[in-house]
DNA sequence: TTTT
DNA sequence: TTTT
């Protein structure tokens, strides 16, 4: 893998909800996860401490995949390292979308035992595993369908994105 | 400023165009650049040589700004760090978009001389000056213009971008 | 500050030993921890699960000190980014020797409570600060003591190392 | 590849003298850089510009020591991104000595024509490369000699240096 | 000297 | 949707 530019990404945060698996046509893996990073400071007028909270959507593929679906949950804290990737896809609306992901090529769990406190989730004892073989089949990465919330103001794209079934070019 | 998380980016890249700059009601500048990173392999099956460009959306805020306008061209090589944010704005048709962007903490010229082979754009001397006095106007930052179309066909959104007259929240 | 070049570092890992705080004639504090991290692999001969840890001398300045000097502790996990620095110092026998340190400027801690387990010291709820405040005094930065262990086979320097009082430039 | 904890250095700098490459018995090539940082600043009584030069020993093994040996040049500018490894070893006078490094597993020219200046020497077109090739034998590199001598008063350690054929444990 |  |  060689390459003109560096395009790097470090995230420690934590899941905003359980990572999602899927498996690509191939059979290898596809793990999303949806990282919160926060700032805090205060308002240099009223001096009110202020937070803004950034979401990250990250996905991990093969190895690294099986690994992140198997041990994060919901709240655990999260050591990324990847790159971003803008996709273009087609809203219902026949416009062009895009999202920026980061693709994780390394990861650590930072909990001292290696789970969030998921919604009754059992997560066995992590392996803290990462590395290499959990690139991505470089640059032509598998589909994936919209994280399940969608809610909040600072949400990332969710409502209109593509699904695993559909036929969008990466 | 203090912060729960990490959240940071480090590309080395080349602009796709000159840097565009705007001011801030408050005065303070604003700048952004698209940079492009690529990726080169060979492909397992065919061995033929493969290669895929990243574009980044670039913004600098204040100090910063103004020296990356000023000596910033098209084709320039830059060291960029920074953190994501991700935006929504509304489309023409009233839809919510996303577009992810670098705030920019530090630059550096990569050029010996500091300027790219811009199309006939005289680029002064450059300073390599950086540093945090291009922070951001912390978690509020300004409205930005389309990339004036960065050309090639994996270039990032531009369209239907929200202008700096619009009338959109941040 | 502006610079030419990038000279960054990022550990995660866990100190070693309780911080050491002093302080500097200007009043200002200077705080050191060894921060271990290590790699795990299989020797592909004989497929023996393998580690080597590395260890990492780090030193915050001013309030960045103050606040890693209060929260973190023996066992402690942590999030550390800033600048290599070589000092040079004379060994007793008069020779030049060289240390290698990280020059923190921004932490965080990663454990969920704020404190390590350390023998007995009592660690109150963390602030999650950073950021830039804990800067050194630009290039100038103040001795500092062994660190106290020295004992393993892997450990950094210590024996014949600089003491506060020492006449030492740097 | 597993590993718990992040040892991360990424620089951004010039050559201070050309590579220096040598073989490992099992025919593996070890290259050694010492790449310059500065940081300029303005002194805050007296205003006056300042500056401090940082000088970071960096050592690529296999493929990219082969590409590094070839193709990097004393002033060549470049990105390395590694970890960072404490060495011992014994001075001539029988006492320890340490030794950080940064050890490589990616690497990119930043010249425009991949080329320093260096005194002479031809150095062919540059081919970008990097990657996972040129990871290091891993936790048990090879021997090096000492830089040649950076020149400069705040140049590396270097005098007492251990050599390659030196019985030194690593 | 840490951690798993 | 997380975390403090």
């Amino acid at each position: 893998m060689a390459s003109r530019g560096v395009n790097k990404v470090i995230l420690v945060g934590n899941l905003g909800a359980d990572p999602e698996t899927r498996y690509m046509p191939s059979g290898g893996a596809v793990t999303n996860i949806n990282v919160a990073t926060s700032e805090q400071w205060k308002d240099k007028q009223t001096g009110q401490p202020q937070e803004r909270t950034e979401w990250h959507r990250v996905v991990f593929f093969n190895r690294l995949a099986e690994i992140a679906g198997e041990y994060l949950r919901k709240g655990s804290k999260v050591y990324v390292e990847g790159s971003l990737r803008t996709r273009k896809w087609q809203g219902q609306d026949g416009q062009d979308r895009y999202t920026t992901e980061i693709v994780a090529n390394e990861m650590q769990m930072l909990d001292s035992r290696g789970a969030g406190q998921g919604q009754g989730g059992y997560a066995p004892p992590p392996p803290q595993s990462q590395g290499d073989y959990g690139q991505a089949p470089a640059p032509a990465p598998a589909p994936q369908k919209a994280p399940s919330g969608g809610g909040g103001q600072s949400s990332p794209p969710a409502s209109d994105f593509p699904d695993f079934d559909d036929d969008i070019p990466f």
